[in-house]
DNA sequence: GTGAAAGCGCTAACAA
DNA sequence: TTGTTAGCGCTTTCAC
């Protein structure tokens, strides 16, 4: 093995101090512009990589903040899953120098904005890294004022548009859409005529106009004889009112759920009518509220994503760039969370 | 948060030094038991846990062999995957102390315990761990002398009882068998008649027999009409024929193939008969091989755990093993890796 | 069998 | 802006 190249061997070549070649890859300041290209320089052409271990030993922590709804009410089906990856990513980091806060907000994604507001005010650029959600131009404005300070922004998908961000989480939702009309002609087989319900989230939201937009080309081609219906899966109130409106009609074959309340809303229902013939549904995620519906046969079927995976990773990604903030600039993009197929026999494995 | 303990701390509370409160966690020899005992008590009590960072920053390298059968032939299905999952893990480790040497066999797992041997004769008790695969009692003796010179061993799968093992990773055969029937049940329909066709690895096997037992009691509850006849997967000359001649018979309804090289000659058979009204196809494992398949809706479905997580998770598993063999001994089993259902939608994210 | 002491490569406090 | 230096907690060498 070519013997390691440290931090003192760049400083020889070049004929600095290893606080110089420290502060040229690590820190923004203290340190003239000629020198550090200098010194990067001799990075690059060294191939130098830093020791992670020695790194750590000494340095002090770095703080980093998670900022997201409680997994309370509606928010729990989803966010119950991502704070257990978030748990379980912190537990990974807990013998690098880290500390992380949590903070669970109360009024779900809507009002996040407040939250980010409450947090600058009672933080300053000592936190070094923070994970949340943002879903409008309020909230994104506050995380703009975060970055300004000095701190890292990670974000949970859900996106609108934000720059020099960290990173930010994304879904598959057209695969997703996808694979869910696809299994839904399995279950009804591709003659069948009727109609299909489509319980979709919000269409204010990137993910779901996508998935809306996927499942209406493709119920077109796959299952042309099947009429869609869509459903607003977040009205909580009137959407299992309209659900069984509709099934009263009897001729609904199927439905597809691409939000997880919506999934659980649409299998309360179903379980509550007890039908002869209820109509395949194909929901989505996976959450222990959903064991019985895959256990009693009324959910067949959902496409899912791991909350638990995308927790995890923006944490992991978010401290990797803090940690190694040269190497960070010039990494590739989020690797792809795969897309499952979840039937009862498997459904186990991603509580 | 609360200071943390080091290894000084012990040794001050129980009056001896650093080095021998390390030689009582770590080392084997060179301490009376009477001290480590006293030693150990103290680490009990005062929760210690060894700080990574620092121990990896002085000592030397460990030393991990991954000895498996090269991805060629008919073994490429499975190792290639198996081997990604190796580099990947290297990858990860490789800014922590360990050297990780290759060694691909050229003889499949079934002529194993040669290779084993001449590993054996190459090195000594330097080597601190190993990482392969373990199907018959010679190839397990061998594996005997290796633990007793002091080399850890972790295995993937396919195993025969051995006894001391760092770890051994699992397959669920018995989820994977009952996916693969339930997806055939949707593809087919409940009450088709007709016969079910079952291509297998050998019986020899653990897993395949448990596969094979758990498909024929599920096909007799959820495909009553449906006869069930098997293939010997491994038999590349008489199985493709055989299959063939029972397709001519124009009653096959269903194909299921539980290893990744019947899934592929399963495949190819079907691609090149043409057949006006195919029997649906639920296959194993994602490979490259499959894509062409997957795409021109042959090979409706597989099952799948994950090769590359089988092979990472078994080389961090080792090397976690070696880092802290104080705490390994109380670790609890191996995580399962999730069974997956995979379609024309989702393959791409498991390639 | 036991302990003292020298670093591993880096970060941060301090000095210039 | 730059450099010198003292450790971080552990493993290893060496002396007893």
């Amino acid at each position: 093995m070519a013997q390691k190249v440290t931090i003192r061997d760049i400083a020889e070549k070049t004929g600095t101090s290893v606080t110089s070649v420290h502060r040229a890859i690590y820190g923004g300041k203290g340190i003239s512009q000629k020198l550090r290209e200098k010194i990067l320089f001799e990075v690059e052409r060294s191939n130098y990589q830093m020791d992670e271990a020695a790194s750590m030993l000494r340095r002090r922590q770095f703080r980093i903040t998670v900022l997201l709804p409680e997994a309370a009410g509606q928010e729990r089906f989803y966010f119950r899953g991502l704070w257990d990856g978030i748990y379980k990513g912190t537990r990974e980091l807990q013998k690098n120098k880290v500390e992380v806060t949590f903070v669970e907000t109360k009024h779900g994604v809507s009002r996040m904005a407040e939250d980010l507001e409450r947090l600058y005010d009672e933080t300053d650029e000592s936190l070094n890294g923070l994970v949340t959600v943002c879903d409008d131009a309020e909230s994104s404005s506050w995380l703009q004022r975060f970055m300004k300070r000095g701190t890292r922004v990670a974000l949970i998908d859900r996106g609108v548009e934000i720059e020099n961000l960290c990173c930010c989480m994304e879904v598959s939702s057209r695969d997703m859409g996808n694979l869910a009309v696809h299994m839904m002609r399995f279950l009804t087989g591709r003659e069948k005529e009727g109609m299909l319900v489509l319980i979709n989230g919000p269409e204010t939201r990137f993910s779901y106009r996508v998935y809306a937009d996927t499942v209406e080309k493709r119920v077109r081609e796959q299952l042309p004889n099947l009429e869609m219906t869509v459903l607003d899966g977040y009205d909580i109130e009137r959407g299992p009112e309209e659900l069984e409106r509709l099934l009263g009609k009897g001729n609904v074959r199927g439905v597809i759920a691409s939000c997880a309340r919506g999934t659980y809303w649409a299998c309360e229902t179903l379980q509550r009518l007890q039908m002869a013939d209820p109509p395949h549904l194909v929901g989505a995620d996976v959450f222990e509220e959903l064991t019985p519906f895959f256990e009693n046969g009324i959910l067949e079927a959902t496409v899912y994503q791991s909350h638990r995976e995308h927790g995890e990773k923006a944490l992991r990604i978010l401290y990797d760039s803090l940690v190694n903030p040269y190497a960070a600039a010039e990494r590739t993009g989020v690797p792809a969370i795969p897309v499952g197929l979840i039937l009862r026999e498997n459904y186990k494995y991603y509580l």
